[in-house]
DNA sequence: CTGTTAGCGCATTCAC
DNA sequence: GTGAATGCGCTAACAG
């Protein structure tokens, strides 16, 4: 079935394309009764103009673009929630796409967005400074970087305050009792390393034993990681505290370390950080730090769409405040 | 900055745009020299050709269509997990559409996505009848049906054999020891009816007390219902068993019976049904039935691709096997 | 092998 | 108020 297009409309009610376009656009400036002629013809087939016409034609798209790493992490997934329940009650469609962690896919995958005109786009960015950041930059889409922040003026983010993350965590297990302190920074994106440093700058660095760096990123890296960890250090005999800079991989510590027969948080107290759904449904649950994701989702695509629509030009630089979450999974080791 | 267009690559290289755009498409069809010298131009200034553009002049376009009900829910994301998979690999877009629930939505979602003529589309249908299915048979555009099956001969769907499932799942309680049994079909979905069916065929009735009938989609759902069912029915007294045929329901109905000091799975055994990724690491882990929803995806983007990319025609019809996963959430009961 | 021409479906001047 | 032309960026015949 071919599809129905303006000159259709058009012919069928005996009008010249142009009136059909002003009655979808600037209905007032049509005679009331060609109008509604004009517009049952259009309900009659439901005629809808095809976006790719006015996109080409030079209309704003009515489409944005959000960019991740990972599609299938939980963290993403907050932000998701937040986007979407921003996006879905306007009429515009969202572009997903994950990099997969491949910054040549990040770069293509935003090129592609801008060239594809969409009205603005979310970007969860590798890093601040990333060739997909820059492209951005010059092509003057409207854009909010997602869990990033950045000093360069004219950008916007919105972000965690992960430093002040990091000095809360700190300052709880500086209430615990252990032998031992393991830290698993997870990776060196700009979130970990800021509430690495609020925790470093915050905690008593003589307790502070090991620190192992590793770049992991999911449930299956902590749970390898985990394995590791009890074969090299002494679980059983040393009261231990494991700050995992990730929920996802703390959960995945946990569930391999539980495996081990290692009680948490008897023995073992374990601390992660994002706060992601799972963390308070999880097999321990995990104390951690919330970054309020599905907020950040929800300013960022507020503000986006305002600069979109309102043609606001002030970038937004926001952070969202980093609550603390204590849980069971480091409880009672005071 | 203005988008660089062909019109700027041929000027720049001394030749038209048709030789561009032929080193674009077939570039054996242009003499070696121009064509590398027309390449160094195009990756002078990245130049990338305008997907609206090249949509309207007739090529077929990278991006398909997703549309679910609710983008954040867990087991749309398994699904997208295993479709991002397949179309990451090539370069294929997705474009996803949350209806939040909402037919309305959900069929102007789907209208628009025709519209905007993607190359084909993916859907989890609020049911196999539904308009917005209509209107994908009658626009043409290779769709697949997601976790929906259908009589219609030429309609593909991959989705889970549900009844199945159900009779697993029937069999594994029918081992189990308890004086009441708790239904909770949480939808009319036709998946969920399917479920149901297997397990009421299978299941000895006379152990079957009450069955509720609820529409629940949410673990807040769950939550609340949770309650309900506690001061309903004695729980405290008589041991229960309780299938919620969605898991993230279950999980909320576990969260709120673990709050009101009822043990589980001493005193209330709980199953649930999809096995998304939560279940296995959620406060009790939930005994489920894996629907291996990932592989859903997967198959039928896989299968949606062919159909694009090979102008296969066959549709697929295809029921992934349900497994049952015992956990502890209804361990020690026999 | 390469350039010219004519649409694709629409919005937007500009005339009438 | 309305219609006729023009162009958005590109591909696909059609000529040369």
């Amino acid at each position: 079935m071919k599809h129905i297009t303006i000159d259709d409309i058009a012919k069928e009610a005996g009008v010249s394309k142009s009136t059909v376009s002003r009655v979808l656009s600037r209905p007032n400036l049509v005679k009331e009764r060609t109008r509604e002629q004009i517009l049952s013809v259009i309900d009659k087939y439901s005629y809808v103009p095809s976006a790719l016409a006015q996109g080409l034609a030079g209309l704003p798209m009515k489409n944005i673009g959000f960019a991740v790493d990972e599609f299938s992490n939980n963290f993403y997934i907050d932000l998701a929630d937040g986007i979407d329940s921003v996006f879905s009650a306007s009429d515009y469609a969202l572009q997903v796409m994950s990099s997969r962690w491949n910054p040549v896919r990040e770069i293509q995958g935003v090129r592609s967005m801008i060239i594809n005109r969409n009205a603005g786009i979310l970007i969860a960015p590798s890093s601040p400074g990333c060739g997909a950041v820059d492209l951005l930059k010059k092509s003057k889409v409207p854009f909010v970087l997602l869990n990033c922040r950045t000093d360069d003026p004219d950008v916007s983010y919105v972000s965690c305050d992960n430093y002040k993350g990091g000095r809360l965590m700190a300052e709880h297990i500086g209430t615990l009792d252990f032998e031992q302190l393991i830290i698993l920074p997870v990776s060196d994106h700009q979130t970990v390393l800021d509430r690495m440093a609020g925790f470093e700058d915050h905690i008593d660095m003589k307790a502070l034993r090991p620190i192992m760096s590793s770049n992991a990123k999911t449930y299956q890296d902590g749970y390898r990681i985990a394995q590791f960890i009890a074969e090299t250090y002494d679980l059983v005999r040393k009261k231990t505290c494991l700050f995992v800079a990730n929920d996802y991989v703390a959960i995945g510590v946990i569930t391999k370390l539980l495996e081990l027969k290692i009680p948490i948080p008897g023995q073992a107290a374990v601390a992660g950080f994002d706060d992601i759904r799972i963390s308070a449904m999880c097999r321990i649950p995990l104390t951690t730090v919330s970054q309020s994701v599905c907020d950040m989702g929800r300013i960022a695509a507020q503000s986006l769409l305002g600069r979109i629509q309102h043609h606001k030009t002030e970038p937004i630089k926001y952070l969202v405040e980093p609550r603390l979450i204590i849980r069971e999974s480091t409880k009672g080791r005071t």
